[in-house]
RNA sequence: GGGCGUUUAGCUCAGUUGGCUAGAGCACUGCCCUUACAAGGCAGGGGUCGGCGGUUCGAGUCCGUCAACGCCCACCA
């Protein structure tokens, strides 16, 4: 795109010219108007002069109450972009460019999500390559230039190192796209989280958690990922429809009479630990304290009594396995149960023999073991079938399953040690607290606050940060290793701030050197890394610098806007305010602004795995930056928004109308025209009507509502080029005070709709500015009613003149005639104010509707015209 | 099962604290090459504001209820 959009290159206006070149009283740069101005490569052509003239650079030396400071979004550079990526950004961009215009030095950073999961599946499948940790360094390792099939195991360093190459190409489609799309970020401003400054401020932050006993390690069980086999957080839980099978089987009582359960995971009889069923339910009361034994493996096993059991779920007895679902972790835990797991890491059956297990039941298990879990339930089913042990036939059902967000197979859980930082699940005190800064924060729109709530209410667990993975930031600890070798995880050894960031796999606590590592009386390193919510969670201390500037934080902290998404409330937004509300003791920002979905033409939102991402580029390519921009600016804050290529074509078509008006409001004279020339009542009421549109553009923006403020801008714009412009036409292009009234009011009324046009705008805004005035409009000042005040008059002139030309437009319309067919004569028929608003405007009227005549009378208002007849 | 949001013209959406015959654009129809604009301009037709019931002098707007759609949450036996 943008190929030629220098063909009518004129001299550009260095930053250095204007002080040469400005006369005392405004400007006299000639102006240079294209004859057929387009929009062509307006994108490229602005990008680069705003980059090398600075326009959007903070200046650091405002104060706390000069800056307007925005937590972005960091996008998560190995995810698709899609139109949403372009949708909330924009939509921020026109609050900021307000900001900016209206007084304030706006922190506008820009941040790149790199690290975690999704980068490392994408490296996987980009270049066809595993991580095995136990490989060793390759130094000649380069990057394959096609996926290799099958994939290669790489060195844990190489695959870090493919990580760092392609996240820096991504990086750079994602700001090349935000520079088409003219987000007026300062690109000096950037960090990504996975750079030595994000890895040093996490690390610093988990540490000083640590240090507080926000964050601990504990050895539990939890959500298991077995394709990427690391753990999870809640937060990235989802539910999913999956088909199953109820089996229902018998259990042996004492007397060998069946005991019945229900169950979809026949495959994890040989880790029950227990059968349970509620104390009030009279079918079973007798059952509890005796034991039953296992189909198949024969373990005996206690019946116990538990409110969470539901006498009409299946058979209303349940077995407890370790673990088969979360309901079985509450059990497990409230009911002191032994722990009997079966599943490894991998997601397979271990092959060892558990010891619970001997006989006819270890003969069994030998069947199952090394198998996946769907494998070993076909299994089971068969064994059960065939002993007599499962009554009928499975029955099929449709039931919700867990699964990692980003995950293709049902999560297992399985115990193992994990870092987590306290988040008030397990805290009444802290949940109050961080209930309470949902409640201080002001979300926009205010019912987006309702998600938080609910989120913080349903905590059932402290937020998991720690990964089994690789490419992330690294848990910056190390663990001594006690005479006997085992490791001592209650007393990790930490690192010195000073130090960070470090990684423990790679160096050595102070007091130890490298051949300790592992060996009894010396200590093993921390192998995980931090989810990256843990950094992402910090992009406020990242972004201002909390770490290595305090001076900078100190202005820009706590923010000013968070803006972002609806389904990163839970994570993002929640974590955010969980590490300043530890560290800072305030919440990071003073308000949250919350966009809505992006639905595809067909209403459905988007996803990867329904197909229907739609990429920006293609529309981008087709109706410009800008139309894309003014789709964005119309989806509502909050507000579910369709695709629309139909919206981005108005916007086009808005775009190109402000060239065309310019050109028309420009050409009357070389320079600027002094203001205090405009004296005709018409173009005063013109003035005094964009007065009123400025004071609402301004109310909306204050009120974050940016949607509002495109609105009554372009309604009055258009109605200043359909009526205003054709009433003054004659006039501007006569001579004497009248015309010069014209033109100084035809020149004040563009500038202020340029600038209350150019957060939406930006590059065509700036393009007919470059016209005629100096400087970007971006650094404009906001229009106020008050720059406009000296210059109003009453708006009803221009009101009820435009309505008196509709009467004449309908008329012509209706007998076929041209706009240009004469009219012999307009009767208006109204009160006396009425009428007196109308001659005010009448010479004017009657040049534009080619009236040689009007006539006036009292009464209720009315209005005709007499066409002349030809 | 709970919560939030949406439901206004064929389509996409406005409608701020309840106030005169409910608005815009697209699409449709007609007219017009008028010296800013024909990838345009001007004008026109088109809606019992999801259903039902309330409050009120007055309801698209407030209350209740039902329905459809979307999203979020919920202990997978």
């Amino acid at each position: 795109m943008c190929a030629d959009g220098e063909r009518w290159l004129r001299i550009p206006l260095s930053p250095a010219l204007p002080s040469l070149l400005r006369q005392p009283h405004g400007n006299t740069l000639t102006r240079n108007i294209p004859d057929k101005p387009t929009l062509d490569g307006l994108e490229a052509k602005w990008d680069s002069r705003w980059e090398s003239a600075g326009t959007y650079r903070f200046d650091r030396t405002k104060t706390r109450e000069e800056i307007f400071s925005i937590d972005t979004p960091p996008p998560t550079v190995s995810g698709s972009l899609h139109m949403g990526s372009v949708f909330g950004y924009v939509q921020t961009d026109a609050h900021a460019r307000y900001r900016r215009m209206a007084g304030n030095e706006v922190f506008y950073p820009m941040g790149w999500d790199d690290n975690g999961l999704p980068t490392e599946r994408r490296v996987q499948n980009y270049y066809g390559v595993r991580c095995d940790a136990g490989l060793p360094f390759d130094p000649d390792f380069t990057p394959p230039t096609e996926a290799h099939d099958p994939p290669v195991s790489v060195s844990r360093r190489n695959f870090i190192d493919l990580c760092h190459v392609l996240t820096a190409e991504d990086e750079k489609v994602f700001e090349d796209l935000w520079r088409v799309i003219g987000l007026s970020v300062d690109w000096t401003q950037t960090y990504a989280t996975i750079d030595h400054h994000s890895r040093r401020t996490s690390q610093k932050a988990f540490l000083r958690n640590l240090e507080r006993g926000e964050a601990y390690s504990q050895e539990a069980p939890v959500l298991w990922d077995v394709d990427f086999q690391t753990a999870i957080a809640q937060a990235e839980l989802e539910d999913r429809e999956k088909g199953g099978s109820y089996h229902k089987i018998a259990f042996r009582r004492q007397d060998g009479s069946p005991l019945y359960i229900e169950t979809s995971r026949p495959e994890l009889i040989c880790s029950c630990v227990a059968l349970v069923a509620h104390p009030d339910d009279d079918r079973y009361g007798e059952l509890f304290g005796s034991t039953v034994s296992s189909p198949l493996f024969g373990v005996e096993l206690p019946v116990v009594a538990h409110e969470l059991a539901e006498p009409e779920k299946g058979t209303g007895v349940a077995m407890i396995c370790t673990f088969g679902d979360t309901t079985d972790v509450i059990w497990w835990r409230e009911l002191d149960l032994p722990t009997r797991s079966v599943i490894q890491h991998n997601g397979r059956f271990q092959s060892e023999m558990p010891e619970w297990l001997d006989g006819d039941g270890a003969t069994v298990y030998s069947e199952l073991a090394g198998l996946f879990p769907n494998q070993a339930r076909r299994k089971m089913a068969e064994l059960l079938a065939e002993s007599g042990d499962l009554d009928g036939e499975p029955r099929q059902i449709m039931h919700p399953v867990k699964f990692y967000e980003k995950g293709d197979r049902p999560l297992e859980i399985i115990t193992s040690r994990q870092w987590y930082i306290r988040n008030g699940a397990r805290d009444d005190d802290l949940r109050k607290e961080m209930l309470g800064r949902g409640e201080e924060l002001n979300w926009v729109p205010d019912f987006m606050g309702v998600r938080y709530q609910h989120w913080v209410d349903g905590l059932n667990g402290d937020w998991l940060i720690s990964r089994q993975r690789f490419f992330g930031v690294p848990i910056p600890v190390w663990y001594p290793v006690k005479a006997a070798g085992e490791v001592d995880y209650d007393n990790p050894i930490v690192p010195a701030e000073a130090q960070l960031p470090i990684d423990p796999s790679s160096e050595v606590p102070a007091g130890y050197d490298e051949s300790g590592r592992g060996r009894p009386g010396g200590f093993v390193g921390d192998p995980d890394i931090m989810d990256t919510w843990a950094t992402s969670s910090l992009t406020p201390q990242i972004a201002g610098h909390w770490d290595d500037d305090p001076d900078l934080f100190g202005r820009v902290f706590p923010m000013d806007i968070r803006p972002q998404g609806p389904d990163i409330i839970r994570t993002w937004l929640f974590a955010t305010t969980v590490r300043a509300h530890f560290e800072h003791g305030v919440l990071p920002w003073h308000t949250g602004t919350i966009n809505g979905w992006i639905l595809d033409p067909d209403r459905k939102k988007m996803s990867k795995s329904v197909g229907n991402v739609v990429t920006p580029m293609p529309f981008i390519e087709e109706v410009g930056a800008e139309a894309v921009r003014y789709w964005a600016c119309n989806g509502r804050p909050g507000t579910d928004t369709a695709i629309d290529l139909g919206v981005m074509k108005i916007g086009r078509r808005l775009a190109i109308k402000i060239l065309n008006a310019s050109r028309f409001a420009l050409s009357f004279s070389e320079s600027d025209v002094d203001p205090s020339t405009i004296t005709e009542s018409l173009d005063k009421s013109m003035l005094g009507e964009l007065s009123e549109v400025v004071e609402q553009a301004t109310n909306a923006f204050e009120r974050y509502d940016y949607a509002r403020a495109l609105e009554v801008t372009e309604r009055s714009f258009w109605n200043w080029t359909d009526d205003y412009l054709e009433l003054v036409k004659t006039r501007a292009y006569g001579e004497g005070p009248g015309a010069e009234s014209a033109h100084a009011a035809l020149q004040f009324g563009l500038s202020v709709f340029l600038r209350l046009f150019a957060p939406f705008l930006p590059f065509v805004t700036e393009e007919v500015w470059s016209w005629w005035k100096e400087g970007s409009v971006h650094r404009a000042v906001w229009p106020s009613a008050a720059e406009l005040a000296d210059y109003t008059g009453d708006a009803d002139v221009l009101a009820i003149t435009s309505q008196v030309l509709g009467v004449v437009r309908r008329t012509k319309s209706d007998a076929k005639v041209s706009m240009r067919a004469e009219v012999d004569r307009i009767s208006v028929i109204g009160s006396e104010h009425q009428i007196r608003l109308v001659k005010d405007g009448e010479s004017d009227l009657r040049e534009a509707a080619r009236a040689s005549a009007i006539d006036y009378s009292e009464g209720e208002f009315a209005v005709e015209a007499e066409l002349t007849s030809s």
